[in-house]
DNA sequence: TATTAGCACTCCTTGCGATTGAGTGCTAAT
DNA sequence: ATTAGCACTCAATCGCAAGGAGTGCTAATA
């Protein structure tokens, strides 16, 4: 038994229906829904069969059918072929969204918020931002400041213009001549380097060379070392966590706690940001149905994510999560769109900032 | 008719009572509670006047008791006056804390972070903390540095350390010398004062003795005054979010939902955080109950907060948000030794970080 | 006079059976 | 191959009675 257009135009059907409704759609409904013109006993036929293939499944008997995760699946992926080529144009919004991260000031923290918030108002489900990541993490520049007698300042810049600081104490001033000498031995020797080829070697060097200020420098390689760190721990902003309660398949106690704990924490959705940067499709685009969810507190939810890339190497990931039933269609059309542009500052002027 | 010494006893124990279960109490369950050996007619007369005087009220005919906000409000209140003077020691974690806050790295957020975790965990209740804010905003350092051709950084520090960077992109690449001149221009003009009273006047001062250069002090100042903006937004951390699904008054989807949403924009919090700081109380442990709380979305909610200081003028705000039967003993004590330990941080070695 | 025992009354909660209604599967007719 | 018709299933809903926790009131008691 195979699947003829007209059981796929059934399938389709009942998925729409129940996208719509929410509750289990019966045999009736898609008679008079569709413009196949059957009776209600053909469909009951054909949706016997569907149930057989597996795509579709009954809560009890004499209930209607809801789609299985296997029915939503071939429905989201001919959806996706549908939608290949077609390209809409940017809201106002978004291009305003490219100007500002393009600008990558601290705002940027305030409009991927802005972003999320937007995005979870326009679909009422749930979504999440995750902040660009670096990846070539070379230094770009390092300096030492006093502030004040006692007081250092450590200003690093690493490649893609993400700046730390860190005060350092020191117990004896610093003369202005010696600060001078130890900006040039960082610079020198560190400048253009990626943080990962800084090695115990090349620090006992730098060491050496600083003679009585060995202990400022370690507290440098500190500070350049939480860089390191601090790019496991991938900022993300989340907003419309509350939406979840629009839909009562996730709204149960249990259900909403777990969910609700996973925006809050973030820890895990970071799973989902590395789960979508390193598996990359051909549109970027990915659809995690169900179970299928790297994050296995959302296995009663869909998630559609979309993969950004601002500069060459700098990527972020945009997710929204709803209910199993969430309207694909809109999603995949928001985020494609919202990809699309923020990747066109990319392509647009290459490389540089 | 008055509280006298029985029906404050029989009010506590309705209380206590229903702290516990958070079910309505009735006679029979006081009369044996309690050590005045009564029998529960007697009970029953004197909860009659207790809910004439306000203190307790009846979910329906034929229901016990549960206590109203004025009856909580006794409670708390003679309970503050009997804790006054008593110091609990600090545990090994707060201790912990005490050290990395006192060296206020970017590691303070992740341990502000840690902190709202461990209060949830301890407490089953949501927990928020608000970042140490600084009051006197004098300028404590100015530099701008050149990072590459085009580009500039600006680092701003204020005092309390807060550190503010941001990146300038220029047309013409500038030469040392000029940078230099800049540098001297910016700190002479501007070092120690405080940001509210850098006025137009002055702005039009520097950017005229900066000639060809106004633009990029025109970008210092935009810096700069982003500070002062920042500053009214309250970094706040918030944790354990989904313990108010433990408490089924504040479960359903209605109340879940607009806490949810007031812990995930924190925007709401801010006013909680504002109000704490400035209406000061001797303990500085406040105790919203129900109604009481500025957040309107916490009407039914009892939240307890601790204002803490590190330095002097450098305050923030520890709140706890639970359910109206929150226990309230442990909580306070909980913050009143979180807030003793991290206020000792100031009286320790005053002023100088 | 304060306390208590007793009793009628209220009203929420629980359980249970009957009813309803949407939907199915199967069979026989078209 | 399609459809009409019918018996059957089963969740949801309603009504109702029983149960029980708790109150308020009255009259007896210490």
């Amino acid at each position: 038994m195979d699947l003829d257009e007209r059981k796929l135009k059934i399938l389709q059907a009942i998925i729409r229906n129940y996208l719509e409704t929410g509750e289990p759609v019966g045999s009736r409904t898609i008679s008079k829904y569709t413009d196949l013109n059957l009776s209600s006993a053909t469909i009951r036929n054909e949706m016997s069969d569907l149930e057989e293939l597996g795509y579709i499944l009954q809560p009890h008997t004499s209930a209607g059918r809801i789609p299985s995760d296997k029915g939503y699946r071939l429905y989201v992926d001919r959806m996706m072929l549908e939608k290949e080529e077609q390209l809409n144009q940017a809201t106002q919004e978004v291009k305003e969204m490219q100007r500002i991260l393009l600008e990558r000031e601290d705002k940027m923290e305030s409009v991927l918020k802005q972003m999320a918030k937007m995005l979870a108002a326009n679909t009422n489900y749930a979504t999440m931002i995750s902040a660009p990541q670096v990846r070539g993490n070379k230094l770009k520049f390092i300096q030492l400041s006093r502030v004040d007698k006692h007081q250092l300042l450590t200003t690093i810049v690493v490649e893609g213009n993400v700046i730390k600081n860190s005060m350092i104490t020191v117990g004896d001033p610093l003369d202005d001549e010696t600060l001078l000498k130890l900006n040039i031995l960082l610079n020198t020797n560190l400048n253009g380097l990626p943080i990962e080829e800084i090695n115990l070697a090349m620090i006992a060097k730098l060491k050496q060379q600083a003679g009585d200020h060995a202990g400022i420098v370690a507290e440098v390689m500190d500070a350049v070392a939480s860089q390191i760190k601090n790019d496991e721990n991938i900022e993300i902003y989340t907003s419309g966590a509350n939406n979840i309660f629009k839909y009562p398949e996730l709204a149960d106690n249990q259900r909403a706690s777990e969910l609700i704990t996973t925006f809050e924490e973030k820890q895990l959705l970071t799973e989902l940001v590395n789960e979508t940067l390193t598996d990359e499709t051909g549109t970027g685009i990915q659809v995690y149905i169900g179970n299928e969810t790297p994050v296995k507190t959302m296995k009663d939810c869909s998630v559609v994510t979309a993969t950004y890339e601002l500069e060459e190497g700098v990527k972020g990931t945009i997710g929204i999560i709803g209910p199993r039933r969430m309207d694909y269609d809109k999603v995949i059309d928001t985020l494609k769109t919202l990809k699309s542009q923020l990747d066109t500052i990319y392509k647009k002027d290459d490389g540089q900032t």
